[in-house]
RNA sequence: GCUCCCAUCGUCUAGAGGCCCAGGACACAGCCCUCUCAAGGCUGGUACGAGGGUUCGAAUCCCUCUGGGAGCGCCA
């Protein structure tokens, strides 16, 4: 019999100091995916340790973003259960509780040495060629040591003492096996000064309280792995399995950062982007087991392959998620199409009109301020004419004009027996018939397919465009 | 500065020694279809960063270089 697979766990661990870009966007993709793919469950922990940077605003950006791209949460904020609270700001008890427990089995110590004195012992490192770690000043001070310090009013930090000499190995889930040596970590700050915890301390101790088995993030955290596990392990608590993806990088080479503009989920949102446009390109970005064509949504989770993601930085491509765009505008239902549009459009437009303009125009849009100018095009006025598309024009003749109207008054606005009936009155067909057409109805020579624009041009529009073309002699 | 990681068309990538004078997708160009644009179909150009090895044979293995990235924080 086969076994039944263990249900998995994944987190997305957003920390609400900016704004969420397509890197942290892909992060959170992929563990969703990873975890829906076995049918675990995906879980959101906020890091809000560090009061100072962070704000609720950012917060509520993040998980706006999240939810639009679909991510959503069986555990996190808004969704506590017994493995919460899901915000680090509230788990300051917990975090106190396993301090206690690391100082009672000596892992750590208090570290008394001021910021000025880590920064010239760095400098000094680097200076002499030496990789800048902590120097061990506080590492065997003794109670009167201690003591002295204390009554000067120093406040210490609390240090993880790093054993020496071991060798610590993961088998990174993207990377394949890992190994370092401790000689190559410095002793490390696991809660500050002033009592607030440090990511390493809280986001390790975190997913091993939450349950969390597989943690897939950025490849900047690679090197923070050992610490994480050397940490867990003084702790007694089983580490999740870490997977590092490789870093996000700009159109120009340079990494992704919170000030590039384009970057930002919310950003192309605004700009019009639909979600499902996003995820599909992000499913293609450092992975290589999707498909060629669209994924929809629901089926992505199953086109996802852990063992397809590559290992080398990816640049953004704006080109490449328009396609994904194209696609995505392509597959909205009427209602939602409706629903993207709306924002650019005037708000005086009404609704049968919103509809009609959004068959209309579906499938030549891009981005919803695509569609304004056929707003203007089927209920509002026309300019005139570009002399290249008045000559056409022109060289229609009144004459014909005239039979577009008696035929449209024969037939009404069906494209079909409208030109059999126009071709029928004055020989034309093909471009010749259908080219002056387009121009007098909607002033332009490219566009949606003319069937559908008649329908939605109302008809008194329909007859003027004609007969302003139709009078004077042939 | 030190440590680690990465390296195939412009971009995303396939490729785990002969199946590759390198395949696909996007973008680009041309043609077809067509009332236009788009879509669709077909065709085309463009890549193994450089140099050394190993091998009968290397995009694939090894070394050096170059280029890029990450980490070395009382940031996350």
């Amino acid at each position: 019999m086969p076994l039944m697979p263990s249900p998995i766990t994944t987190r997305y661990a957003p920390s609400p100091t900016g704004r969420m870009h397509l890197g942290n966007a892909r992060t959170a993709l992929f563990n969703y995916l990873l975890a829906k793919a076995q049918g675990g469950r995906f879980v959101l922990r906020v890091e809000d340790t560090d009061l100072e940077r962070g704000s609720e605003a950012f917060l509520e950006s993040q998980l706006a973003d999240l939810r639009w791209l679909g991510l959503d949460w069986e555990a996190g904020p808004g969704k506590e259960d017994e493995r919460g609270p899901y915000r680090q700001s509230a788990r300051g008890g917990l975090y106190e509780d396993h301090y206690r427990r690391l100082v009672g089995t000596g892992s750590t110590y208090p570290c008394y040495c001021s910021a000025t004195e880590l920064e010239v012992s760095r400098r000094t490192q680097l200076a002499a060629g030496q990789p800048p770690r902590y120097a061990g000043t506080c590492r065997e001070l003794n109670a009167i040591e201690r003591a002295r310090h204390e009554a000067a009013g120093r406040r210490p930090t609390l240090r993880f003492r790093v054993p020496p000499g071991r060798r610590v190995a993961f088998d990174d889930l993207v990377r394949g096996p890992q190994e370092v040596s401790t000689e190559e970590i410095g002793d490390f700050v696991v809660r500050r000064a002033d009592g607030v915890p440090v990511f390493f301390f809280c986001n390790a101790l975190d997913d091993a309280l939450m349950g969390v088995t597989h943690v897939l993030r950025g490849e900047d955290h690679l090197t923070n792995t050992p610490r994480q596990l050397l940490l867990l392990e003084a702790l007694g608590l089983a580490p999740p399995a870490y997977g590092h993806l490789p870093m996000l990088l700009g159109a120009d080479g340079a990494p992704l950062s919170k000030r590039r503009g384009s970057a930002s989920v919310g950003d192309l949102r605004a700009a019009g982007y639909l979600p499902a446009a996003v995820t599909n390109y992000l499913l293609r970005l450092g992975h290589a087991g999707a498909p060629d064509d669209w994924v929809d949504p629901a089926a992505q989770s199953g086109a996802f392959r852990l063992d397809r993601v590559g290992r080398a930085p990816a640049h953004f491509d704006e080109v490449q998620l328009q396609h994904w765009q194209r696609e995505a505008v392509k597959r909205l239902d009427p209602a939602a199409l409706e629903a993207w549009l709306a924002p650019a459009l005037p708000d005086s437009l009404g609704a049968r009109e919103r509809g009609l303009l959004g068959a209309t125009v579906s499938h030549n849009v891009v981005f919803p301020c695509d569609a304004l100018p056929w707003v203007e095009v089927l209920f509002g006025e026309l300019p005139p004419l570009p002399d290249d598309l008045a000559q056409v024009v022109e060289r229609a003749g009144p004459g014909f004009f005239r039979a577009a109207l008696a035929a449209l008054e024969a037939t009404g606005p069906d494209l079909a027996a409208l030109a059999r009936e126009v071709r029928q009155r004055t020989g034309r067909k093909g471009a010749e018939l259908f080219m002056p057409l387009r121009i007098a109805l909607t002033g332009r020579g490219d566009g949606p397919e003319l069937g559908p624009l008649l329908g939605a041009l109302p008809p008194s529009t329909l007859r003027h465009r004609l007969a302003v073309h139709a009078g004077g002699r042939d």
